[in-house]
DNA sequence: TTTT
DNA sequence: TTTT
C-alpha cells in the first residue's frame, strides 16, 4: 500500500516536458497549509507532484499558480547525481488523479498560448467549469493507452 | 488535506534521538514494493518515516530491520544546509499512527542491546504479540500529553 | 488501519442533535460524483457523515446544502432495530476532520436562524472566509476535551 | 475524491458469484479493531468489501476466514427492496486493490476444491507466498480487459 | 431521501 | 524556490 491524498494550491504554473515517446509529464508543487491554532503563524508543506499523460496535458491547460487541486497518488522516491557529483535523493507524489477544485481561465495561461500559437478562432472563451476531474489508471512508463475524452 | 497510508518493511533498525524536552524521535525508512507484472524486476520506493513521542519509543523497542508496518501520517517538507553550504530539500512522512504487522523478538535487536547493556535478568523473553497498534494524536512539536498506556 | 478521504457536496443542511453530556453530533450526507466518461449519465455515491463536538457545531453554523467539503475519517459500522423489529445495519463515515472548501453565508442558514432567534444585532454579516478547516482528535464517545479555538 | 484504506481480517470465507458476462464478484466482510486503551473491551467495525474480476478469483482462491488483508478502494452506496418491500440502503467498499498480508493454504479452501474438481496432480502443494498483491484498474461494470498474470 |  |  502506497497511498496519498492531498489538497493544496499550486505555488507556480505547472512545468511540462515530454518523454521520448511524446508523453507529457507535468510537474508542480502545491502548498498545503498545516492546521494551526488562531494566532500562530501559518506553516505549510510543499510536496512536488508529478503527473503523466493526458492528465499532464490538462494540468498544463487548466492549472495556474494559486489554483486549488485535490491529488490522489503514491509516493515515489529516486535519486540523481547533481553537478557537484553528489547524490540527491528525491521524493515525489505521482498523481493517479488530479481534481480541479478551482482554476482560473485557461486563456490567461502563457504556456498554453505558446503551444497553440494559431489560436482559437471560435467565439467561445477558453473557460471551463470550475469543477472537473480526470482519471489516470496505470503507472508510467508502463503506460496503457488513454481513452481520449476531455474531462468536461 | 494531507494524508498518507503506507505498508512496507524497515530497511534498517530505527534510529532514535531525543529532543531538548526529552521527547523521543524515531526515524526509519521503509521499502514499499511497486506492483509489478511477473517477470519484471522488482522496484521499490523508500520513504523516510518520522515518529514522535511514546510511539517512537515503541518503535525503538519492537521494530527491527525487515519488520512490516502500516503507517498513517502526513507529508512534511523541509530543508537544511549541508556541509557544502547548499540547501538540501527533504520530504518525510510524519506518522500519526504505526501499526506493527509483524515484529521479530525485540531481544534480538542490536540497538536495544546496546541501550540496555546490563541486560534483562528476568526470565520472560522480550517478545510481544505480533499485532499491535498505537495512536498518536497531535503534531509535534506542539505535542499534547500522551496517555501512558502500553499498546498491548 | 481504517482511513477514509472524501470530497463531495452536502445533499441537505446538516442535522444536529446533542448527547446527554451536551456534545453536539452533526449528521449529513454528501454526494460524490463518480468519474464518468463524457456522454454517460452522472452517477454518485452518498455516504453519511457523522461529526462530533466543536466540529459538529461549526458544521451547523457554516455548512449548507450544496456546500463542498473534504472529509477525513474512518468507517464505522453498527446496527439498530427498526419499528418492524428487524435489524438494520448501518455504515457511517465518522469525520476526524472537516475542511470547508466552500460555504455559503451562514446567515442564510435556516437552522442557525432558529437556534439564534434573538438574532445578531451587530452589523457584520455572519459571513466567513471561504476556506476553513478544523481538527478533531479522539474518537467519541471516549472524547477528550477540545481546545476552544475557532477555526478562523 | 472517494478513497478508502483498510486493514482487517475476513470474518468469513469470501462469497463469489458471477455476472452475466462471467465476471467474478467476491464479497466479504473484514473486522477492523478500533484502537482501544488497555483494559477496555475491544470493539470493531465490519465493512463489507466487494471485489471484481481477476482479483475476485484470487480472493476466492487464496483468502479464508481470519486472513488479514489490506484494502484500497472507494465507498459505494446503493439500495434495494427487501422481501417486505421496504428500501434497504447499502454501503460497500469497492476494492481497487487487495493485498494479502497473510493467507492460509489455498488447498484447504472448499470453494476452490469445487471449482477445480479434477484437482492438482502435480506434487507442489497449492500454497503460496504469504505476501502477495494484485491490482485492478477500472471500475466495473465498465471493466477493461485484465492482463492475465498471476499475482505471484 | 440526494449535490453541482 | 513557495500558495490563499
Amino acid at each position: 500500500m502506497n497511498s496519498v491524498q492531498l489538497i493544496g494550491r499550486l505555488t507556480r504554473d505547472p512545468e511540462v516536458r515530454y518523454t521520448a515517446s511524446q508523453m507529457a509529464v507535468a510537474t508542480f508543487t502545491i502548498a498545503i497549509n498545516r492546521p494551526v491554532k488562531s494566532g500562530e503563524e501559518q506553516k505549510a508543506d510543499f510536496p512536488r507532484i508529478t503527473v503523466f499523460g493526458r492528465q499532464a496535458e490538462n494540468c498544463e491547460k487548466y492549472l495556474n499558480k494559486g489554483n486549488r487541486v485535490a491529488i490522489e497518488g503514491r509516493i515515489q522516491t529516486g535519486s540523481y547525481q547533481n553537478k557537484n557529483g553528489d547524490t540527491v535523493y528525491t521524493t515525489d507524489v505521482v498523481a493517479s488523479r488530479v481534481e480541479f477544485l478551482e482554476s482560473r481561465n485557461a486563456a490567461q495561461r502563457s504556456s498554453e498560448q505558446q503551444r497553440q500559437p494559431a489560436g482559437r478562432t471560435d467565439q467561445r472563451p477558453a473557460s471551463r467549469p470550475a469543477e472537473t476531474q480526470m482519471d489516470m489508471t496505470g503507472i508510467p512508463p508502463a503506460f496503457e493507452e488513454i481513452e481520449d475524452d476531455v474531462p468536461f
